[in-house]
DNA sequence: CTGAAAGCGCTTACAG
DNA sequence: CTGAAAGCGCTTACAG
């Protein structure tokens, strides 16, 4: 393991011109610097990361809280926000929360020593609580910068690049109603999301639009997984509910739902309608194929990590910034 | 950011006294201990990772390098790899190779100066060429521990842990043979993929053993992904060839066929019979539910991380594990 | 343009 | 059981 002293003496030079090489060559004369690069290569030398940052101060590494990247969405969101890391140079440390709370606020404690300079953040989970902003609070003092990428953050600085929950389900669910379609179920991710809180208020304002009374309305609940909504669908079903429409949060609990009417003989869209809330990449090749409302996640994970750094080097950033979404219609619901 | 003289000085001791507190607390009187403690809570000291790692050598920290983190077998495994990390105090850093070679050299090239301990590679192209096989050595040469999830690699020295490939593929194809389907087609993942190579084998062997001969088989490639299947499977549909089962390396080559299948009007499982190689979290949720080959992803894992970090810790490790497979029968082949 | 020197914040023999 | 000292490998004013 070569030092910057191996190449300096390798080269006849001082370890401080090895590092000038290095960072910013147009100050050194060609000669020495070839000698440098020469003397690099056969040592084969990599500078230790460690005693950079130690000097530094920071990391070039940024973290990535997903709730669950076994699920397609935030798998698809990860490859978009790596890429984009990766191209500033930076590297991405990934977290899976799994959904828990209590992942999440042990995590955001144990980021300061995990050496990272920035933290994107995008669990649907409620992070406006009051021990996810305590130790939210604490790592923003330990100057470690953060962005969220799910909803947001009251009062705390933390920018936020989100889409427009309200409005993704109440055009999913406006979606159905305009094809006359009645009664609609809305399938939402847990009572614990801020994102399913949010969609459910968009399906209740289509459904109200339409001419729906609130009595009418009917609300289930799943926690993001298949295997949940699969069950909450089925029982509704054995309960004699008979839905022409189901508005589900995300993709998973869309085909928990598919499963659940398929099983019962139901058939999708013609019995039964679904639009998920989230596009993920193989919607297209779901059987039939999945209508959701899509977002661009390339652009995405690119701006989100553009804001984030940004704010790494203390530059001003826009505290909240909308990101488009539109209706993708597909077989589920056409 | 306090230091760890500034609590040395809150607490009114060393700070050798400090990083004992925080390393071997039972070498430290209970007294100051708890002064430490107090002092630590006090000023919300959190210890410097960069100066940690510079004096230790050391980083806790792994990095996984997967194919394509968007399809769901890498997600699912990504989940599980991050979890055991977790369990063991490491970080997890998440590089997305999108199947490209020059990526994957890259890559080993910059993971000495990313500062990490350990590397787990778990893509399916072939790691056994020159250009790959260099960068791999000289990662190995920098004290990077190194073991692979997919495949073996030959006189490096890196450990394995490995699905038998040609099995999981053996046993698929034979699944479809034994219910008298013929032709059968398989799909593999491109040419550049040992893990292709593998799985064929298995097919041809299946394909033998059921009497056989070479030129009745066929072969297709594709290059993981749904939308190239779709296409090639598109292909030989529409030169006439009309296959009665289809081995799909991985699963999103299974829907990409089972598209271009219901496209032409066939149905899944009477008309094709599909079986995937490989098993993801939704693949019971599909429609019809995807018959697969399954590793129990969780426990694999889980087995990787500790042959990494046993590694690390410069203990003897087993060069190849087998790694078990079943066949998980679904609707898609029954 | 270049080098000597200081210092980033820890850990760990070493001496007591 | 505890502290003073050295050193991990860099970077960066500073002086020349």
């Amino acid at each position: 393991m070569a030092t910057i002293s191996d190449v300096a003496r390798a080269a006849g030079v001082s370890p401080s011109t090895v590092s000038r090489v290095l960072n910013q060559p147009e100050a050194v004369v060609v000669a020495k610097r070839d000698r440098v690069f020469a003397a690099i290569a056969e040592l084969d030398y990599r500078p230790s990361s460690a005693a950079r940052n130690l000097r530094r101060g920071s990391f070039d590494t940024l973290a990535l809280l997903v709730g669950d990247i076994s699920q397609p969405f935030h798998g698809a969101l990860a490859k978009s926000v790596q890429r984009a890391a990766d191209e500033h140079g930076y590297s991405l440390l990934l977290c899976d929360l799994d959904h828990s709370r209590d992942r999440l606020i042990g995590l955001l404690h144990s980021l300061p020593k995990r050496g990272v300079d920035g933290v994107i953040i995008a669990t649907a989970d409620n992070l406006n609580v009051q021990p996810v902003r305590g130790a939210l609070s604490e790592l923003l003092d330990q100057g470690v910068a953060v962005v969220c990428g799910s909803q947001n953050i009251r009062s705390l600085g933390v920018p936020a690049l989100v889409t427009d929950r309200v409005a993704v389900a109440r055009d999913a669910t406006a979606h159905l109603l305009t094809q006359g379609l009645w009664p609609i179920v809305f399938l939402g991710g847990g009572p614990g999301s801020a994102l399913t809180r949010d969609a459910r208020k968009g399906y209740e304002q289509a459904c109200r639009t339409a001419g729906r009374s609130d009595d009418e309305l009917c609300v289930i609940n799943g926690d993001y997984r298949a295997e949940a909504a699969e069950q909450s669908v089925g029982t509704l079903l054995d309960n004699g509910v008979r839905p022409a429409g189901i508005v589900a949060d995300n993709t998973p609990m869309a085909l928990g739902a598919a499963r659940a009417l398929t099983e019962r003989g139901l058939t999708i869209p013609a019995d039964v309608a679904i639009v998920s809330c989230e596009d993920v990449p193989l919607g297209a090749y779901l059987q039939p194929p999945l209508s959701s409302v899509r977002t661009d996640l390339e652009d995405y994970g690119r701006r989100i990590v553009d804001v984030l750094i940004s704010a790494i080097a203390g530059q001003d950033v826009p505290a909240r910034t909308l990101v488009p979404h539109h209706l993708v219609v597909r077989g589920s619901s056409s």
